[in-house]
Order: structure tokens, then sequence, then C-alpha cells
DNA sequence: TGCACAATAATTGTATACAATTTTGATTGT
DNA sequence: ACAATCAAAATTGTATACAATTATTGTGCA
């Protein structure tokens, strides 16, 4: 669950000094993460403008920031669209994140308190029960809070920043390109990834948040393309 | 020279598809990397949009827009500013391109080709132009496109554009951190920097720009700060 | 003189109206 | 039945007007 320190944080992403309008790029933020919106989808600024009761110069706004961010697609008199990762983009993003955050681990693991290893074991907790729920795009939701917790720990902001963007934008490749229908196999090197913390063992946090990432990349399917808007044509004559 | 090819890859920077807005903001953006802003500076709407015969709502665009990469602060009901990084912001932010940009050039030297070597080099000869014509704040540019120029070269967009941020940021850290009056320090990098890419030696170049940056990093006074704003009562008490 | 308070001016936040562009649907001709 | 062309509708791009907030200035009082 988003608590109120994680939309505080989340204010640094997108540098919105007004309320409503990050509200608005919260929300809107919140239903990609949780896999509520399907990348693709169109997002009118009148349609967004009555669901939130805001006009469309804020929602305007926050589309623009949503699209800094990579999340969201403008195209010029075309309108905003939920972004969709190519695969190219989705091997660049998780080979930045390898580069990035076993250093933010790193870093983590020096000055890690016993105060955020409660906070991290309960985004896992969350997770786990999210899991069992059957709710999938929250349990996904939390394990990407789980990483960006780790960053706000490091207390580096500038990494953080980057973190939180690639990990956005890495719920758009995994809702695109996730192989395995299991999300199991995180949880291990999460738990791995709290031990190491809890003993301040900065290297091994470094090389397992390292081969966690490799992982996560490996279990996409980022060889064939499912384009499912050029296919449509064939789709419904299939049928 | 920012020629057109640099300021498509700027559009990538800034992702807006809005022609009058990406104007506005390419040419705040040239201002501050060539230190004709200075930090701390106040950006009206009014102002600026009369300059550049806009309207208030392209001009917002284009400094929210600003204000996502970091060049510009936003503060609540109080305007726009040229950013005055803080003395830590910048230590994460050198630290980020010391963890980022050596890879990048490790990548660049593998696809550098000879048409690539050329630009650096025009880059590297235009320096030393404005260098020799006393124009400090074109050659500073220059040395920025340099470091850009490598991570196109290096064909990594989502790398691309986190350097592409850092380095504008930098440019400001150094307009209010930058101890030595000579620049000449960094051409030498430049230049190994081109043999290594020339020998495709990817080994090298990953090396030499991490020693480069680190040079840089330590060519910063990042222990004393000048607030120039709440030191006017002094000048002009001085006068 | 110094401080507190109030009125004014200036600036940003938001909504709305109009212009430009794209998309959609219909009509016509082959 | 199909393609092309044109008109209508919907959507985005931009400008402007009004509301809300902040900064400044002026005034009165201790």
């Amino acid at each position: 669950m988003p608590d109120r320190k994680d939309a505080h944080r989340l204010h640094d992403l997108f540098q919105l000094p007004q309320g409503r309008t990050l509200d608005i790029c919260l929300k809107i933020h919140g239903a990609i993460l949780e896999h509520r919106l399907a990348p693709g989808t169109k997002l009118s600024e009148d349609e967004v403008g009555e669901i939130y009761g805001a006009s469309r110069t804020v929602v305007r706004a926050a589309l623009q920031a949503l699209a800094h961010t990579g999340l969201v697609a403008i195209e010029k008199n075309r309108g905003a669209f939920v972004a969709k990762p190519s695969i190219r983009e989705a091997h660049e993003i998780f080979e930045a994140r390898a580069l990035i955050e076993p250093r933010v681990a790193r870093m983590a693991a020096k000055a890690v308190t016993g105060k955020d290893l409660a906070r991290l074991q309960a985004h896992i907790d969350a997770e786990h029960q999210a899991l069992h729920a059957g709710d999938m795009g929250k349990a996904l939701f939390l394990s990407g809070a789980f990483h960006t917790t780790i960053a706000d720990i490091a207390d580096q902001q500038v990494l953080a920043r980057m973190v939180r963007s690639l990990i956005s934008r890495s719920s758009l490749i995994i809702a695109m390109y996730w192989k395995r229908p299991d999300t199991a196999c995180e949880s291990h090197s999460h738990h791995a990834l709290m031990k190491a913390f809890a003993e301040h063992d900065s290297d091994a946090a470094e090389e397992i948040q390292k081969s966690h990432l490799i992982d996560l990349h490996s279990g996409l399917n980022l060889v064939e393309v499912r384009q499912q808007n050029d296919s449509l044509k064939d789709i419904l004559r299939a049928g």
C-alpha cells in the first residue's frame, strides 16, 4: 500500500508543485503500475478531466509530466497513450537497472536502519498477501515499491529518481512481455537482500541485486513481438 | 555549434511533441548551458512569453519540462527559477555520472564509426576555437556536447537521456562551484578518449572516462557555499 | 525609529473559448 | 463491391480571462 511517505517521495519524480496536477499524475501512475491501464490505452484529455473533475489544463500538465518519465507517449495532434515500450527499450531499461540498482543496493546496505528493515519487510508481507489474494496487479506494484524503497534508503536522490522512473517503465514492460505466470521467483531474491541489509553486507547486497535484475531480465519474453494492434485484423479474421 | 541533429536528439530529453513549447525549452536550455542565465534567476511566465512571442500556456509547459529535467525549480505560487543545485546534489550528480558515463563510453568505443570520430573531433575543435575567442560559455557548452555525443554514439537511448540530463545539470553546478579558471585540463582527457575510440579500445575508454569524471568532480569547490543572494546586503554596504 | 497590520500590485493557478488538425463517416463514381 | 473524395465530428494546440495566492508598499501605533 502506498503510504503518505511514498507519495511524498513520488513528488520528486514529477517535480510538480501543483497539487491537483500531481494528484492526477499519481493516480494514472498507480493505475499503470497496477496494470489496470494497459499499454496503448488512449488517455483523452476530456475523458481524464471528467473522471477526476479537473479541467483540461491540469490534465494536460499531468500527461506531459507522465510523458517525461516515459510512462505515456504523446503524439502530435493525436493525443496521449499509455506507453508501449519496444523490445529494444525493454532491453535498455533492464540493462540500465542492472547498472544502477546494484550500486544503489550497496549504498543502502551501508545506510539501512532497523526502521528501514521493517518497512521493507512490510512491503514483502503485503506483496505476499496480495499474491495470495490473487491481486496480481497489486503484488507487482509492491514488488516495484520494494526496489524504490531501497533507493530511498540509500538516500541518493538523483539515483533514486532514475531508479523510480526505470521501475515504473519496467512495470509496463512486464505487462507486455512477461513470460512466466508466477512471480514467486522474485521473493527469494528479496529475502536474500533483506538478509544482506540486516548484516550491512554491502558486497552481498550489490551482488544479489545484480543477479536479481539479470533474472528479471531473462524472465522476459523479448524475442517475439506481439503486435496486438497490427495483428488485430488477423485475430478477427481467425474468429 | 548545436546542429539540427543535436536538436533532434534533444527532443528526446523533453519528450514534447509541440514545436512551440520545445523551441522555448531548447532556447532556455541553451542559455543555461552557456551560462547566460545564472542559477537562481527568476523566469517569469509573462516575461519569457513576451520575449519569445508565446502565450503563458506554452511557456508554462516549457518551464515544467525544464523543471522535470532539474534545470528549473518551480515553487508553488512563486514561479520558476533557474535551479541552484546544492552541494549535496552536486556530489550526487557527479557520482551518478561516474557510474553511468564510463559504461556508456565502453559501449561507444565498440559502436563508434569514422563519421562519429569526425563529429567528436569537430566538437573538440570548436571548443578549442571558442576557448581561444574567450567565449567561455560556448566552450563549456561544447564540452558538454562532447559527452552527450558519446552517449548518442553508444546508441543507448535510455542511458543517453540520463546522461544528457546529468550533463545539463552539471553545467549549473560548474556555474556555481567551479574552482579553476582554466578549462584546459579537460582537453587532455577528451583527446585520450578520441584515441581509445579510434582503436575501439573499450577498456581504455571506460577507464579514461571514469578518471576524467573523477577529475571534474575534484575540480569543484564543494566545501564553501557562496550564497550570492543572501550576501546582497553585504555587497551594497561594501560599495 | 521600529514593528505590526492592511491595502495594493504583481504573479501564478485554473477554467474556458477559439483555432488548427486529425479522424470518421458518407457520398459518389467506376 | 470497392476506392476516392469531401464534409462533419471529435480532439488537440493555443490564447485569453478570471480566481487565488504571494509580494510589496504604505499607514498607524507604540
